[in-house]
DNA sequence: ACGGACTGCACAATCGTTTGTGCAAATGGC
DNA sequence: GCCATTTGCACAAACGATTGTGCAGTCCGT
């Protein structure tokens, strides 16, 4: 088994070649010429290095260079349409840069988003991308005590520049869609918009909340507590949670704002039990995308998040070298239902 | 703007400490009691170090050791519900042996996909991860000259342990079930079933036709290579080819085996055309699983690959650390239409 | 033929760890 | 009180690259 030599290093690269290492070392990386090293020896360099199959150990080099070619970003989960698209964005732009990407998640966990964030420092990541974390203020801390740059993508956080998305705007622009699709007959609880999904002190949420309650204030007036129901983004608590809804008002709201795909999945638990024509009374719309929710039974509106803008421009960020404390809001878009393939189609996988 | 002092080293912890850089070393890579060191001296250096938020250069010792504490990956790409979950659970069982992984998507390119597998070798991952490559020889021939241990994932391999799904079961399966809801009445060729979607020279596919034909035709007779519509992966082809379909046909076949979500999109994008009632008359079926497509206005039955079934396998080869040839396949799971919420639900998010 | 500029390269220090080895001082047995 | 251990640590050489500096040799002008 053939386990057993090792990766050629500029060492070997010199002794078979009769030149120096560190003359070696300028002809590998592209240096060679500000050295005045000959044509000639450069080429014989090279060509043993090919037939070698010399690659440089990165470690050294990032250990001189005190740099190490390495961009971390971490994330709370990567199976989520959301976070894996940011992952497919941060992966272009960061080969763009001729960079590495490492990318992890953190499943949300405050200690292990600090244990992963010094991890990543201590392998001298160039820059930290933050995508939702949970507590924003106590990684800022480590990465300015480790002199690293970061910035946040998605969740505004202190001391460095923040790309999110327009939570208020899009969540706006949805409920608007809602409120002008629901039944404009009827009246007490059942006739009320509700909104459904989420954690109350995420800023996302509070933002979409927010703009939720606005929206409906100036139409149809006082919006009340129990219309807003933040009960987490696990789709069994939104089932019962909408299951329980449903039984206290007798049948749907004339509207439903349901804030994630997750919460929209366990929406949709309890509806597939519903008859059919439950759902002509109801207008419905939903913070986040999936292509699937655009063919349901009934129709949905859907919000997508600009991912690759994110992370497009927080990369433009990183670019100015400047890391001081900004806001940058990102428009999602609003998805009318099952449009999106009567034009062109995206070509995909 | 405090972007100035550097980390501190272990040279700082042992000036500070009076103790030699070597010491400081052991102590605080843990290994001081095999070197008598003191408990004095090991606590008085610990504190120093932890309020000096010190902690160690992963590049030096990466370097000195001869090893990382990387575990690298390459994927097709990351915003697909499969390899999104091949991460997720990547990322769990590397932690778990305390490994940071890298995960990289290569986007089917070949030339990507050795650069990347270059790079991960360069930066002297301990294991690489091969989850779909298009042409994983050339990757065999890489890894095994750098001597890096590697494995193959969701496609076969050469030269390596290769951990699959087990295709030809899962379309046997998938293909028994649309069968058995086919509508029994009809004769010529609506009345039969067709595969739509994927590359007939890719493994995953030609696995599935492969069982799709035997179970065909073992059933209902010999299989028309009409029936077999192998037109890649993107949603537009699919429906195209569908609704060219569909009009040869005069309507919907009996039976239909959409072979990627991808496909699955494109096939929906064509279904919203048609009358609510197309749809009686027809059994569908995808090999790979959306929750949401659980949800359309027709049962869809649902193949569902387990990806962490997979990756929990490759790691379990990965730990004996024999890497030489050999096969091992996952059976994937069928899902029923409409009932995967009627059960316990998965907490996620 | 002599001084200066230029050419082409080698030397050696350095990045922050790990780890084999060596050497004083403390300890213990008699 | 003497020798043999044992204890507790420091020294220095790696790991594989990068990079500032220095030094021969060639070339050129005069």
């Amino acid at each position: 088994m053939p386990y057993k030599k090792q990766k050629p290093t500029i060492y070997d690269i010199a002794e078979a070649s009769g030149a120096s290492p560190s003359t070696v070392s300028s002809v590998l990386n592209g240096t060679w010429k500000n050295r005045r090293i000959s044509e000639d020896t450069a080429k014989r360099i090279q060509e043993i290095a090919a037939s070698r199959g010399y690659s440089a150990n990165l470690q050294a080099r990032g250990l001189r260079k005190a740099k190490s070619g390495l961009v971390g970003m971490i994330l709370p989960v990567h199976d989520n349409r959301f976070f894996s698209s940011i992952s497919q964005s941060f992966e272009a732009n960061a080969r763009e840069r001729h960079l590495c990407p490492v990318i992890a998640s953190t499943l949300r966990d405050p200690q292990e988003e600090i244990r992963t964030v010094e991890t990543l420092i201590s392998y001298a990541v160039e820059a930290l991308f933050i995508v939702g974390a949970t507590d924003p203020d106590a990684l800022s801390r480590i990465c300015r005590a480790a002199n690293v740059p970061f910035l946040f993508v998605d969740l505004p956080g202190s001391d460095a520049p923040s790309v999110v998305s327009d939570n208020y705007h899009g969540a706006q622009v949805l409920t608007q869609t809602i409120l002008s699709e629901m039944p404009a007959s009827g009246t007490g609880k059942r006739a009320r918009p509700y909104f459904i999904g989420g954690t109350a002190d995420d800023y996302a949420t509070s933002r979409r909340i927010e703009a939720f309650r606005k929206t409906v204030d100036d139409t149809l007036g006082q919006v009340h507590d129990e219309q807003i129901i933040a009960c987490g983004y696990a789709p069994g608590r939104a089932a019962r949670e909408i299951r329980d809804l449903c039984d206290r008002l007798g049948g749907l709201p004339a509207g439903l704002f349901v804030n994630s795909l997750t919460a929209f999945e366990g929406v949709l638990g309890h509806f597939v039990t519903l008859p059919g024509d439950a759902f002509d009374q109801t207008a419905i719309g939903c913070y986040d995308y999936d292509p699937f929710g655009a063919f349901l039974q009934f129709p949905v509106h859907m919000v997508r998040q600009n991912s690759d803008a994110l992370i497009t421009m927080a990369f433009e960020q990183f670019d100015t070298g400047d890391f001081s404390p900004r806001m940058i809001e990102i428009k999602p878009d609003l998805i009318a239902p099952r449009t999106i393939y009567r034009g062109r189609f995206v070509e995909f996988g």
